[in-house]
DNA sequence: CTATCTATCTTAACACTGTTAAGATTGGAC
DNA sequence: GTCCAATCTTAACAGTGTTAAGATAGATAG
């Protein structure tokens, strides 16, 4: 499945200058996948209609099948994505600080950061029965950005490792969990500049006030 | 909307035997309600259909659109009930305990257990743009369940008001969170008995793990 | 250079879905 | 006894994901 990574763009050299002509090459994975993450963008996840996705990218309904077998095989390929974006910010936010304690707390809130300006991605991440579950990349790299939090976390904690699972364990539910009311609007509207910042600053506090505690512990 | 809760069971008394002949009476609001739950508790929120919810209650496709307007509208009202109970749940087990910092406890564990012995009708509650999110009853019965946190909460961290609700909302976010990742089987399966038991006692750990911070903050 | 092969894409169809308008049926109000 | 408003059905519409069968194009082999 998702094919070998296409041939490097084989060009139709003889005739037809534009690339957009008659068929798609190697190129239609990559813009499924751009059009699904645009639509993910624009208007949230349960708006994604494979269909859609197929008509941004300029091809029939059955196009898809070929390449991500049904509408699950396409977005987990975005959910993949999603995690390595994830995994990527948390790693860049804990390394633009000194301190353990910093780098929890900046991960904290560039976790959150992340769901509120990707929702439509975010929610798709963590709707498990729309993605191909138990696919071994997409599972390696929810895996991979969970780690981000464990590596600080046994840092800060010390201890046996089954205890720094535990504390990434409190850690991760703290953020995800804010995160995800922030997004149901249990904490107010999160669409207005005003509001998003209210709540951010909110985070700030919930985390200076439950995350001392891994520090006292050590 | 949602009609004025029906004439208490309009007999027809003098043909038709068996109620289930011919037309439905007031029952049929509360029959798919029903349905919608069982679908819930049957294959998980994905699963509803307004169809299927339609059939179970032994009537036409379009016979919900005159009781609940449309497929948000009955979803809001079994969203309401299953705050009701989380609420109820969350008093229940909080009225057990003496100690105060018990109970908190105690309510964690109660508030994942809902979420995981119903995720079909936890993971509607929480899907806003499956209901009808502005709608004042349901807005009303969320935070009921949430003031049940705060109750608790400001009993044991003291405070002014807002430092109260950052509180709650540090303790909603764990357990929440702590819900939704064990349901997209982020700290392994929940489906066995061992599997749920396992999550469980995990779950303890991260409660003591966290919460005895606003313990030693009062 | 030509023929063939295989991946890619389209067309067409199927069984679903939610919603709506128009008509039938009912029980109770007047 | 007649009308009325609530309730339900029928029928239709637009839209969905998926599949099978056929068309097309690029690469490969002779």
């Amino acid at each position: 499945m998702t094919k070998p990574i296409a041939p490097a763009r084989a060009k139709p050299s003889h005739k037809a200058p534009k690339p957009e002509a008659g068929y798609h090459h190697g190129e239609l994975q990559e813009a499924l996948i751009a059009a699904s993450e645009a639509i993910l963008a624009e208007h949230g996840a349960e708006a994604f209609t494979l269909r859609e996705a197929a008509r941004r990218a300029g091809v029939s309904p059955a196009a898809p099948s070929h390449h991500f077998g049904n509408a699950q095989g396409l977005l987990t390929e975005v959910a993949i994505r999603g995690y390595d974006a994830l995994a990527g910010a948390l790693r860049d936010t804990a390394s633009r600080k000194q301190d353990t304690r910093e780098k929890l707390h900046a991960q904290g809130l560039a976790y959150v950061e992340f769901a509120l300006k990707h929702p439509g991605r975010f929610q798709m991440m963590f709707a498990n029965k729309r993605l191909v579950a138990d696919d071994p990349r997409l599972r390696q790299a929810s895996r991979a950005a969970g780690r981000e939090f464990e590596i600080i976390i046994a840092e800060l904690v010390g201890g046996t490792p089954k205890q720094a699972k535990t504390a990434a364990a409190a850690a991760w539910s703290t953020v995800h969990g804010f995160a995800k009311l922030a997004l149901e609007d249990k904490f107010g509207s999160v669409k207005s500049e005003a509001g998003y910042r209210e709540i951010m600053t909110m985070l700030n506090h919930v985390l200076n006030y439950l995350w001392p505690a891994s520090n006292a512990r050590r």
